[in-house]
DNA sequence: GCCGTTTTCGGCCCGACTGTTTTCAGTCG
């Protein structure tokens, strides 16, 4: 959580501002729940949040002109609440807010069976403001006795409470999608089994995951959960139902089955799918017909089902193109379906190269010729070694002299391997002050740099920005490595404004990367949105330390899917001729 | 709190499940 003091002082770029609303207006949503408060009305707030989210203008710049009620989902009130927070830094009746309901008090709203009704009701009546009060009122009894409590509820808590004080972060993407496709591929095999499918934020390639979800047609249901059960991923099985079975795999992970009838896959897949905010909003699309939409299809007024057997019906009937499931977040993807002009995706076919791979020759564990003829393998047209340089000891960077032996080396290995085109590039670090670890008499050595940050990530906003803005405009640069820094689940990015970052990416030509390490996906997606809005050319890559590694693209490609990248934007869906055009033009500055 | 060629007031997404209930509230996805 954090105060309105903290946040009037970042100032800071478009984008910033408003993700500060759009948090300010959550944090605000949570208080309203915990005092129990009209649903709709905290739902106003986090729509108001989300679409404020979605904007790719400054909000600031909205206030200043007065259209801030244009925004969908804000009203007078909020407009004015909003304008408030804006211009002072404070919003009093968020500050009010806090003397009512004890901030710290959200907590108890993520213990599952814990709702507004009961959180509000656990803090007026016992005083309960944290998790682990609430554990020990619940292993004392005293919870049993309120309204709407009971010793089931109770129980339930205490087992909820103990489990979230020791409870497994959210999983990777990287982690949990190869374990739901090898449940989703040896279950397929199943005779009884019609269609399945990862369905949840695991289809929507979101960049953690809570549960793992899948989804089954089937007509025998109880002959699928049999055989779910009794996979030899499965190391406990924690329920048995015919219709929504659980195991726990061997590496501890949850995955819920979900089994339905063929007749409306279609529809139990668009709601399972998500996200709830896109469903929500795609259901009041249905309303304002007079139809109703379920999990069980869309039904007209009088009940009669319209679509419901696949997701394209559902979408067409509602006059709606079909949403590709990166994009339902309601980010505006039901508004651009409707006017027919939702982006044209990048696909992982259509990757020609990947220009960010590591060898033996630094931290990588394969060597030079399995990277190539992994490549190859893949279908590349071109592949890029990019070791460390120098400075970067630990993982062995390259000195001037190794890049020259490596240099030799690529050469025979593209006279070995040709057509196909080995690129010799480097990650070269950005020093603290914004220069380059290598002389640029090495520097001119490469086909294409990368230049990265992997040290000093605890400098200022100010000194940190300049740093990367001062290697963007260094002639041999090529591409911006994962542009902030963070590793998932924990390491927040560092702090760095990315606003003008890419501005100056756009103006210099220099690619920025979406780095496909499941613990990077940096750039993010709504960053990524926003880099081709500016222009700014981009770079999926695997970042690959092995040959097995190479395999990574395919989330730096999810990841730009999610952020609405067409592949236009993206160079290494480019020929190689037009690539090497593309590097050629930014060496001619050097 | 928002929103409107059915409405400026009365709606606001839907269904299942659970446990607390004696007809339904609360939570979840």
């Amino acid at each position: 959580m954090y105060g309105c003091e903290t946040l009037g002082q970042q100032g800071g770029t478009a984008m910033r501002r408003n993700e500060e609303v759009a948090q300010l207006l959550e944090t605000i949503a949570e208080l309203l729940m915990l005092k129990d408060e009209n649903p709709y009305r905290i739902r106003a707030y986090t729509t108001a949040a989300q679409n404020i989210r979605a904007l790719s203008e400054d909000i600031e710049e909205i206030a200043r002109q007065g259209r801030l009620d244009d925004i969908p989902g804000i009203g007078e009130a909020l407009a004015a609440k909003i304008q408030e927070y804006l211009e002072t830094g404070r919003l009093r009746y968020y500050e009010e807010l806090k003397q009512e309901v004890p901030e710290v008090a959200v907590d108890l709203l993520e213990v599952p069976g814990i709702g507004p009704a009961r959180a509000h009701r656990l803090y007026e009546t016992l005083g309960i403001t944290t998790i682990s009060e609430l554990l020990r009122a619940a292993q004392e009894h005293r919870l049993r006795d309120l309204p709407g409590f009971g010793p089931k509820v109770e129980e339930r808590i205490a087992r909820e409470a103990a489990r979230l004080a020791q409870r497994t972060r959210r999983l990777l993407l990287g982690v949990a999608l190869p374990i739901a496709e090898e449940v989703a591929a040896l279950l397929r095999r199943h005779p009884a089994v019609e269609a399945i499918e990862p369905a949840g934020s695991l289809r929507r390639m979101k960049e953690t995951i809570g549960d793992i979800d899948i989804l089954v047609s089937s007509r025998q249901p109880p002959e699928v959960s049999h055989a779910f059960a009794q996979l030899p991923i499965a190391r406990e099985v924690l329920a048995t139902g015919p219709t929504r079975p659980s195991i726990l795999t061997r590496e501890g992970l949850q995955v819920d089955l979900r089994i339905v009838e063929p007749d409306c896959y279609g529809a139990a897949l668009q709601y399972f799918t998500g996200s709830k905010e896109h469903n929500i909003a795609l259901r009041g699309l249905a309303a304002e017909r007079g139809w109703k939409l379920s999990e069980y299809g869309l039904f007209d007024k009088g009940g009669q089902r319209l679509a419901s057997r696949t997701e394209e019906e559902i979408y067409q009937a509602l006059a709606l193109q079909w949403v590709p499931p990166e994009l339902r977040e309601n980010r505006g993807e039901i508004e651009a379906a409707r006017e027919h002009r939702l982006p044209q995706l990048v696909e992982l076919s259509q990757i020609r190269g990947d220009l960010h791979a590591h060898t033996d020759w630094s931290d990588g564990h394969d060597a030079p010729e399995r990277m190539v003829e992994a490549a190859i393998a893949r279908g590349y047209e071109y592949l890029a070694f990019s070791d460390h340089s120098q400075s970067l000891a630990v993982a062995r960077g390259l000195s001037p002299e190794q890049v020259r032996k490596q240099r030799q080396l690529v050469d025979e290995l593209n006279e070995r391997y040709a057509p196909f085109r080995v690129l010799h590039g480097a990650e070269v670090n950005i020093l603290p002050d914004g220069t380059l670890d290598y002389p640029d008499e090495v520097l001119e050595l490469f086909d294409i740099v990368t230049a990265s940050i992997h040290s000093a990530f605890e400098l200022s906003r100010e000194r940190m920005t300049a740093r990367v803005l001062r290697a963007i405009e260094h002639p041999a640069v090529d591409i911006l490595g994962h542009p902030t820094g963070r590793l998932l689940p924990s390491l927040p990015p560092y702090d760095i404004d990315l606003e003008p970052v890419l501005k100056a990416a756009a103006e210099h030509g220099v690619a920025v990367e979406i780095n496909g390490q499941p613990d990077r996906l940096d750039l993010d997606d709504v960053w990524s949105r926003r880099a081709t809005e500016l222009g700014v050319p981009l770079a999926t890559n695997s970042d690959a330390h092995s040959v097995r590694q190479l395999e990574n693209m395919r989330y730096a490609v999810a990841t730009a899917r999610r952020g609405w990248v067409e592949a236009r934007h993206v160079v290494n869906t480019r020929p190689l001729p037009d690539l090497l055009a593309w590097l050629k033009r930014r060496a001619a500055y050097r």
